[in-house]
DNA sequence: CGAACCCTTGATTGATGTCAACATACGTGG
DNA sequence: CCACGTATGTTGACATCAATCAAGGGTTCG
């Protein structure tokens, strides 16, 4: 099956919601945000997405997309046309597989949304630490703290507050521009996100 | 394909965490919670479902169940042998639209993760009055406050402030017994539920 | 009929949002 | 390359919201 590799500048928008659905699209590197705009104007991001993450998925069923897809910063994808893939026994098996996997995360992470201001953002900070397999213990936030309390449910003060707490006691330092984190105390990280 | 129709008493474990894939189920009647025990012991309810709903498609890519899955009240369900299913392409492509849909509800539903507890609660009570096609202005909980408000993230006595504070305001009217609800203004409820 | 469970309500405490002020970083045009 | 204006981030004071604790009423079931 071929497929076709595209370069994305900063904050561009990948997907847009209400497009038919086309192609599918497998993040190679950089990050994209998820974004579903309701009724009512204003706007939600569902999901951060990262390396090996597949964007789309939420289409299927619905033959158009449901949220936009913006990149955070420059940033390379693969582009899958979805007819062909039904048509491709491994590409096919491996969207399905992907598909059931987003369900199980799901279940799973919703849990995060019943936590505290602490557990929440303990939570995304574990995650993302994991999402970035380069350096499992540093990570460069392409998102702002406006984004992270968005996808949170909190208010950007409490993200600042939050993250500012975390490096007083010394389980997260902040460094240069606030925008990347270096894990200090991963146990304790852990049990803040319980 | 040939199905099996199973009869459950209330409180039965249809599901129980770990158990491998075998079988998918489809709920003809009564309902069910889905609940996940955390390493520390404490469990966490991910969905409550009714007629209609296909429970267990968490546990594709695992080939195990993630999650168990309690009934509420006296219930029927359809039970479907996985490995035939996947030969058998009418029920495969049902299945998988199915899984797609889920995808698409855990991204629109995320957000209600992120309202206050009385957007939480509207939410939750539109949500019941829709998937109750018999009586759409009317539901019988089969779910305790408690239930609620582990699924929703509150405590118990908030649940029960609201639900009272709802009532007062002449948008629902809690009946017998505090177990059912008539919708009185579905406009206001969803007003509330943004 | 009594015990266990479920639900409600009030008082208090703790957590989070709001508002205001300021600091820092970034981008653009001179 | 600098200067300025705009974005973004931090922090404190205060108000609002929701959890906790305590008490009591109603329902169910043996």
């Amino acid at each position: 099956m071929k497929t076709e590799t595209i370069r994305l500048k900063k904050y561009h928008q990948l997907i847009k919601q209400g497009d038919a659905l086309k192609n599918l699209f497998i993040l190679k590197s950089g990050s994209i945000k998820e974004v579903i705009i309701n009724e009512d104007g204003s706007s939600f991001i569902t999901k951060f997405y990262f390396k090996g993450d597949v964007l789309g998925l939420n289409s299927i069923d619905l033959e158009y997309h449901p949220t936009s897809f913006l990149t955070l910063e420059d940033t390379i994808v693969e582009k899958f046309n979805f007819q062909e893939l039904l048509s491709n026994s491994v590409s096919f098996h491996y969207f399905f597989t992907k598909m059931s996997e987003s369900v199980t995360e799901y279940t799973i992470r919703k849990r995060v949304f019943t936590q505290k201001s602490e557990g929440k953002i303990s939570s995304l900070l574990l995650e993302l630490f994991n999402k970035n397999p380069d350096s499992p213990d540093y990570f460069n936030m392409s998102m702002t703290r406006e984004d992270i309390a968005n996808h949170l449910g909190l208010s950007e003060f409490t993200v600042s507050r939050i993250l500012s707490k975390l490096q007083k006691e010394s389980i997260i330092e902040i460094k240069a521009k606030s925008r990347s984190i270096k894990l200090i105390d991963k146990k304790k990280l852990e049990n803040r996100s319980l």
